[in-house]
DNA sequence: CGGAATCCTGAATGATACTG
DNA sequence: CAGTATCATTCAGGATTCCG
């Protein structure tokens, strides 16, 4: 079938168009529901992570740690372990991680000056 | 149970939280697969629905229609249809739409100067 | 041409319980 | 304290079909 060469190609073209476009990489890791929140709580300085767990109220430990092994992975966050009793762990940024703060403050930027005409047109469009 | 108390407060505080933090709604807007796509593809200028679907190649008639339709709720992007035969309808930026623009190159900016360091940390990390 | 409606699957996320 | 492991659920998103 035709389609199934289309459908190949297509996200042949894709995968191709991802590979070379860094911004959807980026959008795709601080687009993440928790990374934003993680950077930003970070950005004040290394915490801990029962300090992160705390400040991010509603994270499962399952996220966090799942968030957190994703930016430490990407080098954007790193990991120090104390073998106290009871063991201790502090997150904080990377050079690069801090790099990413100011962009962030770009978005908080946009959404403070810009967010409520989106949500009035939101709501202007839901009462229709 | 007190654990179900706290659930519920932690989800309380967490949309307590998104109402008044714009940047995560803006995320969750422009991190979208294909609101991303999209938006870059109308800051060229107005396109019609199959040159949306043309320049995107991978995208679903679906999901297209449904970003679309998103954006064009949130006051980001409108909807013009010529009744001709066949039909004919035009996407195209608000001005809302259009201020959104500098931040998505800012963004671009930012991936295409630190992406690849991300990548190399990335593919670092793996191989051990 | 530009969709809408439907079905379906895998991935993301959450809840819960257990551990060095 | 800082996780890991497992199970259950939801839901985004793709495939397919039909329509004005």
């Amino acid at each position: 079938m035709t389609t199934e060469h289309d459908r190949d190609r297509a996200r042949a073209a894709y995968d191709a168009y991802l590979a070379e476009c860094p911004a959807r990489h980026l959008l795709d890791r601080i687009g993440d529901k928790w990374v934003s929140l993680i950077v930003s709580a970070l950005a004040d300085g290394p915490q801990r992570y029962s300090d992160l767990s705390r400040r991010i109220v509603s994270v499962s430990q399952k996220m966090l740690t799942q968030s957190l092994r994703n930016l430490e992975r990407d080098g954007l966050v790193t990991r120090t372990v104390t073998p106290s009793v009871p063991v201790r762990v502090d997150y904080a940024l990377t050079p690069l991680g801090r790099s990413l703060v100011p962009l962030m403050q770009a978005i908080k930027a946009w959404a403070e000056e810009h967010m409520d005409e989106v949500l009035a047109a939101r709501a202007r469009h839901d009462e229709r």
